[in-house]
DNA sequence: CTGAAAGCGCTAACAT
DNA sequence: ATGTTAGCGCTTTCAG
């Protein structure tokens, strides 16, 4: 097997006319008489030609390819914003490159590397860090569009993402609003120097004119199920005993529900409880949990038009724009 | 900014070699004093070069690039698969797009061509239809390797899959030897051609000595939760009714157990339920489901190493090759 | 309306 | 030990 690819001149050399006159047809130039096309095309199809994109590329210096960078694609919040991401790509006539960090900045850095060396025309990344971001900005220093799909205040990148604090603010002010006086935050962000969910928490404490220690925080090791479970039993002991819980990771928030279930705790009548960026059982139809749901699908949409906008307007390097999206507050079975 | 990118050739001008020189100095060719290379690399570092890919690609033919098409990544399952065939391959410095297909042959054809344009050196597909697959099967043709990551027998496609029939077989054959002697079996795979499941689940009928009638197949509407949760009615109302319950799916064992719940069938006295191809939860370690398990990792290993295979034995089209992973059953709370 | 020539950035064969 | 030349498949001037 193994055929060579047809090549334009292939099919110039099956119609009789020069390469360049089928590149033309091919990419129905105006010029050129519909005849002339017509039969181009044709001979084209029954030859089966694909356009070699890799010379197209080179010559026009742009690939038509962006790269997705996402720290693991494994947390369903980010496979729902992989997969419209792609989608919307596709659409737009582009492919996509993807790889994964998990978490690492090494990892970044190679992609990173990788990517730049295929040149594509843009980069979506949701990054490792939030403190370590020098080989990120070096990209779109060269004039690379770089988008990111995480807010990091003063990094200069242009960024469509979700409004953290105004998620966080939502959910505490919701149980404040039902009456809770005594309220359980887990959240682990505050080793990577994020403190959004938190300083939105707080807020929502200042705004009911609730004091100070009405919200208390706990710090899991990590942001897994098991995380969220093992460190429940903290939370309950203290006193006094919160009567509501927010967890910064939908994760976490499943892990305490079945530690709850499975000390005697009933949610929602002895602990209310609302997690963060709810897909996992979501996708599912099934999550009795309710949520400060993470707007994956918009913040997909609106960073893919914003990167192809950046790529159409080379020329310049316009002013880096933050786009924050207000996550909504679901509320199910758990509140 | 968008400064165009260094070149060989900058380089060259920067050190005083010639562009061929440079080019053999940053592959390490053994053939230039260790002095020469040194400098070149230096001066390649400063100059923060980065070998532009798609020229290399233009002269060398290939890109080292694979394609990875899948129906939904959304599916956990397929998710898990994509991260570590994204990993391996990663790891042996290659490159990966990725497309969604949506279970569309439409969708998947064009996502074909765009890798056909790329020029990929090489494609993942797990297929859109168990029956259609004339335009992968030319794409084979053409002389790039394409791995299956479904078993289409007969297809001629070089396959790295699930043995669904030995997964299906195990999983009831443990339902007939706990005594089990009318089993339901949950599966709409039969309208896509996909009769493993049901000939293993009838294999291991037959294996226990039981009579045929012991297995009674469902098929729900489609292969979700809410599918799974609807068709139950019907189930459990058959005479004689199923103690044991096989579903040829996680979402659809999923949704068979909340109908339960809410029906007050209590699992697994009143009935034992295994599932299939479970990752949603387990990767949330808290999977109450005995189910079939898809081995994703080990199906991503090998398919990433033939396929690269393949493609250094460029040469001939060696016959293809059917690999077919026995998944493990795995026993938990509803059973 | 169509063709010939140059060149994108790189590598490979062939000089020097 | 290094430089020169040609060419990968395509698009883009520029001629005819």
């Amino acid at each position: 097997m193994a055929k060579p690819p047809v090549r334009l001149k292939d099919i110039a050399e099956a119609t009789g006319f020069s390469a360049n006159t089928v590149s033309l047809a091919l990419r129905g130039s105006p010029r050129l008489p519909v005849e002339t096309r017509e039969r181009v095309l044709e001979v084209a199809e029954r030859l089966n030609y694909f356009p070699n994109h890799v010379a197209r590329s080179l010559v026009s210096g742009a690939t038509r390819t962006i790269g997705l960078l996402m720290t693991d694609i494994m947390n369903p919040t980010l496979t729902l914003a992989a997969r419209t991401i792609e989608r919307e790509l596709s659409r737009a006539g582009y492919g996509m490159m993807f790889a994964a960090s998990d978490a690492s900045v090494e990892s970044e850095k190679r992609a990173i590397g990788l990517f730049l060396s295929y040149r594509v025309d843009g980069m979506l990344i949701y990054p490792a860090s939030h403190n370590t971001y020098a080989h990120i900005s070096a990209v779109a220093d060269a004039g690379i569009p770089v988008l990111m799909l995480v807010e990091l205040p003063g990094s200069g990148f242009d960024t469509v993402a979700i409004d953290d604090r105004a998620g966080a603010f939502k959910a505490v002010s919701h149980l404040c609003k039902a009456g809770h006086r005594h309220i359980a935050m887990l959240d682990g962000g505050k080793a990577h120097g994020n403190l959004d969910k938190m300083k939105g928490a707080q807020k929502a404490i200042r705004a009911a004119r609730l004091p100070k220690g009405a919200l208390s925080l706990f710090e899991p090791g990590g942001h897994s199920l098991a995380d969220g479970s093992a460190i429940m039993a903290e939370v309950m002991a203290t006193d006094p005993r919160p009567t509501a819980l927010f967890a910064s990771t939908d994760s976490l928030a499943i892990g305490a529900l079945h530690w709850c279930r499975e000390n005697g705790v009933s949610v929602p009548r002895d602990l209310a409880v609302i997690g963060y960026d709810n897909t996992e059982m979501a996708a599912y139809g099934a999550s009795p949990l309710s949520t400060v749901n993470y707007a994956a699908d918009e913040i997909s949409r609106l960073g893919v038009d914003r990167i192809l906008r950046r790529i159409a307007q080379r020329e310049d390097a316009a002013d880096p724009e933050t786009t924050l999206i207000e996550p909504d507050l679901i509320i199910r079975g758990t509140t």
